[in-house]
DNA sequence: CTGAAAGCGCTTACAG
DNA sequence: CTGAAAGCGCTTACAG
């Protein structure tokens, strides 16, 4: 049976209360008194319990916000069960959890919604922002003047007072398909980059560690071409048609964000699919479709429950116990996916 | 503000105690009084509150044990910091997890502690198990006679009534081997297998698994050679070198068990690490080393946390909820690490 | 500075 | 078949 704090009041010679108030160092006790007390319950190998925590303050009604840009990706909806398992745990211990979808990215429709929630007397918030000076100007009023804390997810906004970040780290994830390009080509050879928006400073991100480590470490292979798609599936495959007649002898593709299906779709068309090696990104159902079919040899992928179930346990641990993060950065663990481990 | 059993009793003009009787079907009460409060609780959205369920619980004194062999072993270390993981967040909802570690593998002493936990009215079991008639015997006489439910964790045993098994699907680790050594070897020219013990069933598996894969999606290849260790050093550094000499086109080596160390060794000698391909299991601290001097191109592994975490959690779930398991099978997932994901 | 008491949401004998 | 009450371990006003 596990230690309780009667068991320590008693142990002390004092009451309940006063053992709580020394262990929680919330003042109003003799400092001698405290000390002995944290002494008693240290020797008595006291474990508080979060159940009975849990019951007690659920009458303070703590209310988490999670703010969801581009909630209809398929991505973020995969962010999105993540973040309905970090509800359902906080509700059954008496807390509060209401999300926010945005269609696309809207900042101002954040900032509206961020208004709302500090009306409501939320505690805390957790958001996918996009780059946008006010919505940083609010972050920074939330946190600083209404003392309100705000994790952001998936994408980091710098400069900001947010209390942390909860995503993959973009550039080591293109370090990463660096590292196993060269592998899968024999460490030689001409490859090409497709990314997305040329704006998406994620994507940025992974195509400056995919170049970077790739010239390192294997001074033979040759970028021929880093195009951009602007997620247009008939750009995409205008850029493979002309990659593979400019550069017959292309190796391999990676592709750093949406535009797998239709790189896949022209490499099939061009009868390609199975000799050039492609590495994209991102555990969706359709790309695992294409890994299955041998078009895409590697996807590589962060783990997108984590990424929604992460940031409300983080405030709600920060809010319920005041236990705070150990870096400002929580990563997801980068993870590299063939047919095998799908 | 979460719906509560007594705002449902108030909704339903019944008492609480008539509640908990129709929504936990406990019997005594009028089936259309039943039928009619769960339908009120469902409309009002009713979620049960594991803060309030958890104390209420407490008084129970639900215990579980856990028995670990092998304990001594590098892997089974990161298995343990699981274990008290799991240990931690139960005894604070208010159950108790007590561990017993076992140094080596000992069917008799975890027999023993078996004895021992049936005694002290243990609830719930979770063990690494070894292949070993009494022990399957003992197993079967404790989930079907004395109706304490067993979960496996690491290695399986066949033919018993355990519960659930958490661990790796060894042969889908093996198939995933052959997968990443095709694509790294140019999907042609010899390879290798070094194993442990020619009687371990897990590494029989991988091998298997590679086999099987191999010869089935890369023709071109060829297995030259599986070989045993037995988990001495200097076996494997001989095995190593006599392969070399009789296959000096040798492209790539799997090795399923715990040899890395030797193998890595002897290639560093022979000036081959940087050319043979390795594919090595587990993410041990000294095979991490291996993989960052490059003479290691990759590491499957399994996670540890998990296996340790997971088998409590499922007892605890069992005996609080009396949730059982989704499946028999609580497969960790497969991971592939590079350099740059360690 | 210290204590006594109410209450969080649930389960569990116990009475009827 | 149904209800009233005690208690799980904690926090939080409130009294002194």
């Amino acid at each position: 049976m596990a230690v309780t704090l009667q068991q320590i009041a008693e142990a002390a010679g004092v009451s309940r209360g006063t053992v709580d108030r020394a262990l929680k160092d919330r003042g109003r006790i003799r400092p001698e008194l405290a000390a002995q007390i944290k002494q008693i319950a240290q020797d008595m190998g006291y474990q508080p319990s979060l159940a009975g925590r849990a019951l007690a303050m659920a009458k303070r009604n703590l209310k988490i916000g999670v703010i969801l840009q581009s909630a209809q990706t398929p991505f973020m909806k995969l962010v999105y069960k993540g973040m309905e398992a970090s509800k359902q745990e906080v509700e059954s211990l008496g807390g509060n959890v209401e999300i926010f979808p945005v269609d696309g990215v809207d900042a101002g429709k954040v900032i509206e919604i961020m208004e709302k929630l500090k009306e409501e007397n939320y505690s805390g918030i957790a958001l996918s922002p996009s780059e946008d000076t006010m919505l940083k100007k609010v972050i920074n009023q939330f946190t600083e003047e209404y003392e309100i804390p705000i994790v952001t997810f998936n994408s980091d906004i710098e400069e900001t007072k947010r209390l942390c970040f909860v995503g993959q780290d973009t550039k080591q994830s293109g370090r990463t398909a660096a590292g196993l390009m060269g592998e899968i080509t024999g460490e030689e050879g001409e490859v090409a980059v497709i990314s997305g928006h040329s704006s998406n400073p994620a994507l940025n991100n992974r195509i400056r560690g995919f170049k970077t480590e790739l010239e390192k470490r294997f001074p033979q292979m040759k970028i021929v071409g880093i195009q951009y798609s602007y997620d247009d599936e008939w750009v995409a495959a205008k850029i493979v048609e002309e990659l593979l007649e400019q550069h017959p002898q292309l190796k391999g593709i990676y592709i750093t964000g949406s535009a797998v299906k239709a790189v896949c779709e022209a490499l099939v068309h061009l009868g390609k699919d199975q000799d050039i090696k492609v590495i994209a990104n991102d555990f969706l159902d359709e790309n695992k479709g294409w890994v299955e079919q041998g078009a895409v040899n590697f996807l590589i992928g962060q783990d997108a429950h984590m990424q929604g179930y992460e940031p409300v346990m983080l405030l709600f641990h920060l809010l319920f116990d005041g236990e705070k993060p150990d870096s400002e950065y929580r990563y997801a663990e980068i993870m590299i996916k063939n047919r095998y481990n799908l």
